[in-house]
DNA sequence: TGAGTAAGACTCAATCTGAGAATAACGAGA
DNA sequence: TCTCGTTATTCTCAGATTGAGTCTTACTCA
């Protein structure tokens, strides 16, 4: 009877072997138009000095509040900051491979967060070697970390086709060039300026005009852009989709 | 110093509340046309006699080994056995709130899976009470299964946009109008016959032709149809929109 | 002031989609 | 056996969407 060795165990931990749960988490955001990735150095063993996602163990708390709160200790930002709070976060999935970590049973739940412009992580505190990575230099992380990022990358780029999120790497108003170039930085390859422009703006909610414009053009020339707001809606219909890559889908 | 209370933690983990980590799974099938998902009744406390997803505590092996050993057991299939092989089985989420479970903490990791015909399972076993339930009727399940199936339900309407996942509901050869009710059930719509078979084909990978036919026509008349197996796409490019959900997107 | 850049509006052909219809093969009951 | 209802498969066609360019302007920088 499966149910009855269930209401055992539950009393009796014990009985089966101890595994700790942690939230390990994947934030991305935009520096210099290339993506980057919070990553912190390892003071300990295992993986001592190597590079790793930020996380901790989860306490009495939700999985998203660990998210959060950790994210709030590696960023160095104060748990009530703006803009902590516009960081979107969503729960990505679940490593508990058995020896994933070698001392002991570790269930990572990881995160995924898509954060706009976040200023260097305060020395100091946890994160006193927290810093931002463009993600094509986060190679040979601690643990199973470079497979996380990976399902963590693939899912953002996804996430970016069929939902509204790319405006979460961005300030409350922004041009549809800014929002094309997170869409550049997060795909990795160079977008049709018009028809990008004119797809964002035939999507219903994706967008929502604020009536102003940037009050000079670009660095490198060009007239003010419109500005826009993030819209209400939750999914992109039709889908934005990515460049063919017929290639990758076998 | 986090780094330093993560060593510790991890060989004192007394320090730590215990937790215990199970999978729980939604298996959905396809009966008579209609969605269906495999449900247990719970012998004893907490929510004695209610309809739960099937599932149990993790054990010395990987999540997915340990979801489809669940699988296995609680469908009454030898591991071994050929139909249990061809489900197929993805992660859904965690769900991992403190009081979820009133006796103590619990990490359940959700899978998703997808299973052509089965039988009923075999009375006797572990899954005594073991049945597969119109997904309509799976209301007021114990703990947070109502959400968890809510959230299984709407990954599998995704996947079959964008995966040809939809022929795992199916057996090794079938037709293109018994994908389509796949589709139509899972969905909850009915598709235009015409444009369903002309996307299905010229979509590369998604089916191949096996050069047969049934061997006689429908219950209710009609010609033969055509035999596909599925084939080797993992994604389907450009994917199968769900209609006009316009509705449902803010 | 001139060169270079970028926003935004258009154009156009190719492709894709939804809706409907046509054709033909079968099963079942009269 | 004949007729009718059902379903597989193919076509048609208009409308919407997409990718690739072009054009006009407004601006910045040297």
């Amino acid at each position: 009877m499966r149910a009855e060795s269930t209401f055992l165990a539950a009393y009796d931990p014990a009985g089966y072997p101890p595994v700790a749960v942690t939230v390990d988490i994947v934030v991305l955001t935009i520096r210099d138009g290339a993506l980057h990735v919070l990553l912190v150095e390892r003071a300990e063993h295992p993986y001592r000095g190597r590079s790793a996602l930020p996380g901790g163990f989860v306490r009495d708390e939700t999985l998203a509040e660990a998210a959060r709160r950790e994210l709030a200790e590696e960023t160095g930002l104060c748990p009530g900051e703006a803009a902590l709070a516009r960081v979107h976060l969503e729960q990505l999935r679940t490593y508990g491979d058995p020896g994933r970590d070698p001392r002991m049973r570790v269930m990572s739940v990881a995160y995924l967060g898509f954060a706009p412009s976040l200023p260097d992580p305060r020395a100091g505190g946890d994160a006193a070697t927290a810093g931002w990575v463009p993600v094509d230099e986060a190679r040979e992380l601690a643990f199973d970390h470079d497979t996380v990022l990976a399902d963590g990358l693939e899912r953002a780029r996804a996430k970016l086709e069929y939902t509204p999120l790319g405006t979460a790497f961005l300030g409350a108003e922004f041009t549809i060039g800014e929002l094309r170039a997170v869409y550049a930085a997060v795909w990795g390859e160079q977008l049709h300026a018009g028809n990008f422009h004119r797809k964002v703006l035939s999507v219903p909610g994706f967008v929502e005009s604020t009536g102003g414009t940037t009050s000079r053009g670009g660095e490198r020339g060009g007239p003010r852009a419109r500005l826009y707001r993030a819209g209400d809606a939750a999914l992109l219909h039709p889908a934005l989709l990515r460049p063919t890559r017929e290639e990758q889908v076998r």
